[in-house]
DNA sequence: GCCGTTTTCGGCCCGACTGTTTTCAGTCG
C-alpha cells in the first residue's frame, strides 16, 4: 500500500517533469513519495483512524496529496495520474529513463518526429533524422545512442555485497595511484542501503587532473560518460556507474557529506544553513555574505557548527535524524564487534555445505561465543528438511559436537516451517528439545494479506517459537515480500516475547531498516543472523549490522550482543 | 504542492560537465 502510493507520486512527478510543470510542484510530489517510503505505519490504517487530518501530519503531505491518498484508498486509483498519463503515448516514460536524455529533449523528439519509444528513437538516430533538429549536434546524437545501449545492458540496482566488492577493487586500484591524500567511498554504499545504484568515490588530491587521467584508464572501466577537472563518471564492465569527485583537503568533510547524501538529507541541512545566513555545498559551510569558511575539513565540525551531534551515514535518510541530532538524541548505533554469536545457520544435514564442526570452528575463528545450528524441517523438502526422526538424531550429533569442541557453545535449533494454517512443522515434543526455535514461511508466499497475517501471528503464539526469521521473505530483485500486516506481526511478537531476525544475507536484509526502527519503538527484541549455508557466509554479518544501524538500533536492542546466559533468559 | 520562532503568500539547495549556445540550456548528482 505505501509502496504503491509512493510509486504513484514518483510517477506523477515524472509526468509533470515531462510537461515542464512547476518544478517545485514536482519536488513536492517527490518529497511526499520519499516520506511515504520511509513510513513504518500503513497509510491506509492512518487514514482510516484519523482521516485526512492524520495524513497531513506526515511531513510533505498537505491537503492535495492527502486527498489523493484518500481517493486511492477508496477507489484504488488516482485520477490526476490517469489524466496525465493520457496526455502521453504509452511507455513514453522509458525515453526519459535513458541516460543523457531529459524531459525537454524527449518532448521535443515527440513533437517533431513522433518518437514515443526507445526503438523508434534508435531508428531515427541511425537514419540521421535527429541531427536536423535545433540543438542536436552529432555528439549529442552519439551520446543518446550510447545512453540507449547503457540502458539496455543495465540490470538496475546492485546488491550490497557486489557493490562492496567493486568498491574494494577500485580502492585497490587507486592505491597504486600517487598523489592521493585521502579516499572515501560515499553515496548509498556508505549509508548501507540494501541496493546500490552507483558508486560515489571521493578523493583528496592537489593534482586532480592526474587522478582523473588514471581513473578513466582503469582496466575495469568500460565507458567514460564524462571527465572534468573535479568530477568524472564512468561505467564499469558490470554496467555499474562510478562517479569520482576530487577536492582539496580543506573541503574533505563538506564534500564527504554532500557526496554521501541522501539527497533529501543534504537539502534539509542546506535549508537550515540558509535560515542561519549560511550556505552549504561540497565547498564547505560558509557565511553567505562574507563567503568566510565556517567549517569544511571534517563532517564532525560541520555538524558541530550547526549545534548538532555527529550523524552516522546510515541515519542520513531524512527520517528525523537532523531533529534528533539537534536534540542530542542520536542513538549509539550497534557495531559489528559487539556481536557475540550467530543464531541462524545450516549444515550438511539439510542444505548447507559444511559440517557442524566446521561451522563451529569458523564461528570460533570470528571470535564468537556461541552459535545456533538451525537446519530446515521436513516440509522444506527442496532444502532436504529433516523429518522429526532425523531431527532427533541431528540433535544428538550437535550435542556431541558441543562436547568435543571447546571455546564455543553450540546450541541446538531448527528453522521450522510455518505451515499454511499457522501450525508448525514439528510437534511440540520435538520443539521442546530445541534450545532456540526459529520460525518462518517457506511456502504459499502468495497468500492474501489477512490470511498471511493470521498464519504468522498464530505461529508466534506457539510458546516454543523464539525468533521469526526473514520476516518479509523478500528476495531482492527476485521475489516480492509477502503481503502481511507487519505492524500486527510486531505487536504480536512483543506480546509473546518473540524476537525478530535481521537476516544478513545481501539478497534478504530482512527485517528491513524501517521495521527495525518500528520494532525498537515497540520494544521488540532483535537478533542479527547470517543464515549461512557455508563457513564463508558467516562473514555476511556486517550487512545485517549495517541494516540494523539504518534502523537506529543499539546493542541493547539486539540479543546476540549479549552473553549467552542473558540471551537465553531474555528469549 | 508544501510550508511558516522573519512569512497563510512567496518562497522553495547548490554545483559540475557537455555541447553548440556567442552567453547558456539541458542533464545530472
Amino acid at each position: 500500500m505505501n509502496t504503491e502510493l509512493a510509486n504513484i507520486f514518483w510517477e506523477l512527478a515524472e509526468y509533470l517533469e515531462l510537461k515542464q510543470d512547476n518544478p517545485f510542484k514536482i519536488r513536492a510530489y517527490q518529497k511526499a513519495a520519499q516520506n511515504i517510503e520511509a513510513l513504518s505505519g500503513n497509510l491506509q490504517t492512518i487514514y482510516k483512524k484519523g482521516g485526512l487530518a492524520a495524513l497531513q501530519q506526515i511531513p510533505g503531505i498537505g491537503s492535495h496529496i492527502a486527498e489523493k491518498i484518500q481517493e486511492y484508498t477508496k477507489t484504488g486509483k488516482v485520477s490526476a495520474l490517469q489524466k496525465l498519463k493520457k496526455e502521453f503515448p504509452k511507455n513514453f516514460l522509458q525515453l526519459v529513463e535513458i541516460p543523457g536524455l531529459g524531459p525537454k529533449t524527449a518532448l521535443m523528439l515527440y513533437k517533431e518526429l513522433k518518437i514515443d519509444s526507445p526503438e523508434k528513437l534508435t531508428k531515427a538516430a541511425k537514419a540521421g533524422k535527429l541531427n536536423k533538429l535545433p540543438g542536436m549536434g552529432s555528439k549529442k546524437v552519439a551520446n543518446i545512442l550510447r545512453g540507449l545501449e547503457i540502458k539496455q545492458e543495465s540490470h538496475g540496482r546492485f546488491l550490497l555485497d557486489e557493490a562492496t566488492a567493486h568498491a574494494e577493487y577500485l580502492l585497490d586500484e587507486f592505491s597504486k595511484v600517487s598523489e592521493i591524500g585521502k579516499i572515501l567511498v560515499c553515496g548509498s554504499l556508505r549509508r548501507g542501503c540494501a541496493t546500490i545504484g552507483d558508486l560515489d568515490i571521493l578523493v583528496i588530491s592537489h593534482k586532480p587532473q592526474k587522478i582523473m587521467d588514471a581513473f578513466v584508464e582503469f582496466s575495469i572501466v568500460q565507458n567514460v560518460l564524462s571527465k572534468g577537472k573535479t568530477r568524472s563518471s564512468v561505467v564499469l564492465k558490470n554496467n555499474m556507474q562510478v562517479d569520482l569527485r576530487v577536492v582539496e583537503d580543506k573541503y574533505f568533510g563538506a564534500a564527504a557529506h554532500y557526496f554521501t547524501g541522501c539527497k533529501a538529507h543534504d537539502i534539509n541541512l542546506r535549508k537550515i544553513a540558509m535560515q542561519k545566513g549560511w550556505k552549504l555545498s561540497e565547498y564547505g559551510l560558509i557565511q553567505a555574505k562574507t563567503k568566510k569558511l565556517i567549517a569544511g575539513k571534517t563532517e564532525e565540525e560541520i555538524f558541530a557548527a550547526f549545534g548538532m551531534q555527529y550523524i552516522p551515514p546510515e541515519l542520513r535518510e531524512a527520517r528525523g535524524e537532523l531533529k534528533a541530532a539537534e536534540a542530542g538524541k542520536i542513538p549509539k548505533l550497534i557495531e559489528l564487534k559487539q556481536i557475540r554469536g550467530d543464531l541462524h545457520m545450516h549444515t550438511k544435514a539439510s542444505d548447507g555445505s559444511n559440517t557442524i564442526e566446521q561451522m563451529a570452528e569458523a564461528a570460533k575463528a570470528l571470535g564468537y561465543e556461541y552459535i545456533l545450528i538451525s537446519d530446515h524441517t521436513q516440509s522444506t523438502r527442496i532444502a532436504h528438511g529433516l523429518t522429526e526422526r532425523e531431527m532427533l538424531k541431528h540433535i544428538k550429533e550437535i550435542r556431541a559436537a558441543n562436547k568435543k569442541i571447546k571455546g564455543i557453545e553450540i546450541l541446538v535449533g531448527a528453522e521450522v516451517d510455518i505451515l499454511r494454517d499457522g501450525k508448525l512443522d514439528y510437534c511440540d515434543e520435538i520443539l521442546k528439545q530445541l534450545d532456540i526455535v526459529l520460525a518462518t514461511v517457506h511456502s504459499s508466499f502468495k497468500l492474501p494479506k489477512v490470511e498471511m497475517t493470521k498464519r504468522i501471528t498464530a505461529a508466534l503464539s506457539n510458546k516454543y517459537v523464539n525468533i521469526l526469521v526473514h520476516p518479509s521473505d523478500r528476495l531482492i530483485g527476485e521475489r516480492d515480500p509477502i503481503q502481511v500486516d507487519m505492524e500486527k506481526v510486531l505487536q504480536t511478537a512483543k506480546k509473546h516475547n518473540v524476537a525478530m531476525e535481521v537476516n544478513s544475507h545481501p539478497r534478504r536484509l530482512d527485517l528491513t531498516d524501517i521495521y527495525c526502527k518500528r520494532a525498537k519503538e515497540l520494544g521488540v527484541n532483535i537478533v542479527i543472523s547470517t543464515d549461512a549455508h557455508s563457513t564463508h557466509e558467516l562473514k555476511l554479518m556486517k550487512y545485517g549490522v549495517i541494516t540494523a544501524r539504518r534502523g537506529w538500533l543499539e546493542a541493547k536492542n539486539v540479543l546476540n550482543t549479549m552473553p549467552l546466559a542473558k540471551l537465553l533468559k531474555l528469549l
